[in-house]
DNA sequence: GCCGTTTTCGGCCCGACTGTTTTCAGTCG
């Protein structure tokens, strides 16, 4: 049983206790159980194995023992004895927004509705009219909120919203008496996937800002507007995502900010740490009784409890609270000196290997390193051997006419499911730099795949492995893969593993990528570009390191192009000896 | 159910908005 199996059934565990009425706080340490071990970085099983399950932060011996049934023996009684009581599918309708627990349960014991079907059919017939506590606008939400779920498939890659989110931001401070906009919530912390988007501004017009919030061009439905907060719906390509927005006083904004960025969890721990001073803190400020100690920007506010101000991308009560753990010179997009893996049009990209080559100088690169696909990716139009020489020569050219840049040749080698590559080494160490990735037998099992990824490791010319996990976001979740092992392995041969920056794999993922730098492995950021434009996803990869708590040191590509090449000889030495 | 420099019991973050309420419960972030 996988991290996230494992995650998801307690979470399930959670959702059933609420809707049978439990203490809430019983109900959050289930929850806290299910992120805890969703977040971990090494597989659950061996930290069973080792016996420290109790260990973890927020699991106690009743939720280690419950761990450790349902991780040997795949059950666990609690949860078989939740669903005799509570229909499985009376879980689905906590989905529909405005449907919490309680009303789940009353539609379950009242009107027998336990499946949103079922919830849809109860509202055509008119079952609910009388019902107690779902008045008529109650109802025309939850007919409303069928349609979104139906029209929404969940969370949104972070790529996706984020020019919505600047649009919107931009808008907003455009709006007279608006004096400042900013982003917040999971955007700002970089996450992978936004549920929604959060704007924070302030105003001398709390109620005209919102007004003007609402009725901006694109807004399908208007789901609230007080005189601080307005909620909309908005289309976003084929989804539809909700937006909030907050407007709090200039002087509260700092106290708002932190408050809005989260995350949740985080956010309570920086609350417990006030509520052990005896002070209260909220969206407004920072507060002991009446007295305001701080509010005006988040480092005020930090400051006051003792804590650094930390980037948002560290927001996640992970490591932060360990103040050892916070990093001072976290790896920022203004570090990154070069890309080194894209794709031309020798194989699948839509540039050619001048464009790309133009487009990375236009960005300050150092250097670019060109990648095309080899030659089994036939999909890909990946390139035989001699091809692969016509297109090194073809690049050479290229590095000749455009200045100012250094300008490589590389290739992206498929690792085969049986674990050999590509190309033979009579034909990689014909490369500058060599970037291994897998892209065909991803349902083998653990075992397999990280054997040939470990191969693929070991061989002297391989200096990247991209993608490690092969995951994509949304579509398709990661192979089987022993990432620890992975990782120790890439440390002692000198090889880097990849964070991926398109934001429809952001592979490794920030979790994975602490763990792999820990243990002593090199990180490089890459875009993977198919095209000039998609070399502006680095931010969205940087994001994904500096979530990862990795500093400039830690990353490949932050380094010049000497000490680059010098990374790639060193292997090959390493190797000969 | 977890936790502990207020430690083995008694807390456990805080506020806005909505709807159906005559004073608050539920939901959300």
């Amino acid at each position: 049983m996988t991290n996230a199996q494992a995650a998801r059934i307690f979470e399930e565990i959670a959702v059933l206790l609420e809707i049978q009425g439990e203490d809430a706080f019983r109900v959050n340490t289930y929850r806290k159980v299910a992120r805890t071990v969703e977040d971990l970085a090494s597989d659950i099983n061996d930290v069973a194995a080792r016996g420290e399950l109790a260990k973890l932060p927020g699991i106690g011996k009743a939720s280690a023992e419950k761990l450790s049934e349902l991780l040997t023996t795949g059950r666990l009684a609690l949860r078989e004895e939740l669903r005799q009581h509570v229909p499985d599918t009376l879980l689905e309708l906590l989905r529909v927004p405005s449907l919490g627990p309680r009303k789940a349960a009353l539609l379950w014991r009242e009107v027998g509705v336990t499946s949103l079907a079922e919830l849809k059919t109860a509202i055509d017939n008119g079952k609910l009219v009388g019902l107690k506590g779902f008045g008529a606008k109650t109802i025309e939400h939850f007919k409303h909120g069928i349609e979104f779920l139906e029209s929404t498939a969940g969370r949104v890659r972070i790529g996706k919203a984020w020019p919505m989110a600047i649009y919107l931001r931009d808008a907003m401070r455009a709006q007279p008496g608006v004096s400042r906009c900013e982003l917040a919530g999971s955007l700002r912390r970089g996450a992978e996937t936004i549920g929604d988007l959060d704007l924070l501004c302030s105003a001398v017009d709390g109620p005209a800002a919102v007004r003007a919030f609402t009725a901006f061009p694109g807004v399908l439905q208007v789901l609230a507007a007080g005189d601080t907060k307005g909620s909309v719906l908005i289309e976003l390509g084929n989804q539809r995502v909700q937006v909030d927005l907050r407007v709090v006083p200039a002087d509260s904004f700092g106290a708002a900010w932190q408050y809005f960025t989260g995350s949740k969890q985080h956010n309570v721990g920086v609350r417990e740490r006030a509520v052990k001073r005896g002070w209260t803190l909220n969206e407004y400020g920072l507060y002991e009784g009446e007295r305001v100690i701080a509010s005006k920007t988040e480092e005020d506010i930090y400051a006051a409890m003792g804590l650094p101000w930390y980037p948002p991308e560290l927001r996640e009560d992970r490591f932060e609270f360990d103040l050892s753990a916070v990093p001072h010179d976290l790896i920022s997009l203004d570090h990154i000196r070069g890309d080194l893996h894209m794709h031309t049009t020798a194989s699948d990209g839509r540039n050619s290997i001048a464009e790309m080559v133009a487009a990375a100088k236009a960005r300050g690169y150092e250097i670019v390193c060109i990648t095309d696909h080899s030659q089994s990716s036939a999909i890909a139009n990946g390139l035989k051997p001699d091809r692969l020489m016509q297109h090194i020569r073809d690049v050479r050219e290229v590095a000749r006419r455009i200045t100012g840049i250094t300008v490589w040749v590389g290739a992206e080698v498929d690792i085969l499911a049986e674990g050999r590559l590509d190309y033979g080494d009579d034909v990689l160490e014909q490369l500058d730099f060599v970037v291994a990735s897998v892209h065909v037998g991803m349902s083998q099992d653990r075992e397999l795949n990280t054997r040939r990824t470990l191969a693929a490791i070991r061989n002297p010319f391989v200096n990247l492995i991209a993608h490690p996990s092969g995951r994509l976001i949304n579509r398709r979740e990661a192979m089987p893969l022993d990432v620890e092992t992975i990782a120790k392995e890439a440390a002692r041969t000198g090889t880097s593993l990849e964070i991926n920056a398109s934001t429809y794999r952001l592979d490794l993922k920030d979790q994975h990528a602490r763990l792999a730098r820990d243990l002593g492995a090199k990180i490089c950021i890459d875009t993977d570009a198919h095209s000039t434009d998609q070399l502006d996803q680095m931010p969205f990869g940087v994001m994904t390191a500096r979530r990862a708590g990795l500093l400039r040191g830690d990353v490949l590509n932050a380094q010049g192009p000497e000490a680059i090449r010098e990374f790639v000889l060193a292997k090959r030495r390493h190797s000969a000896r």
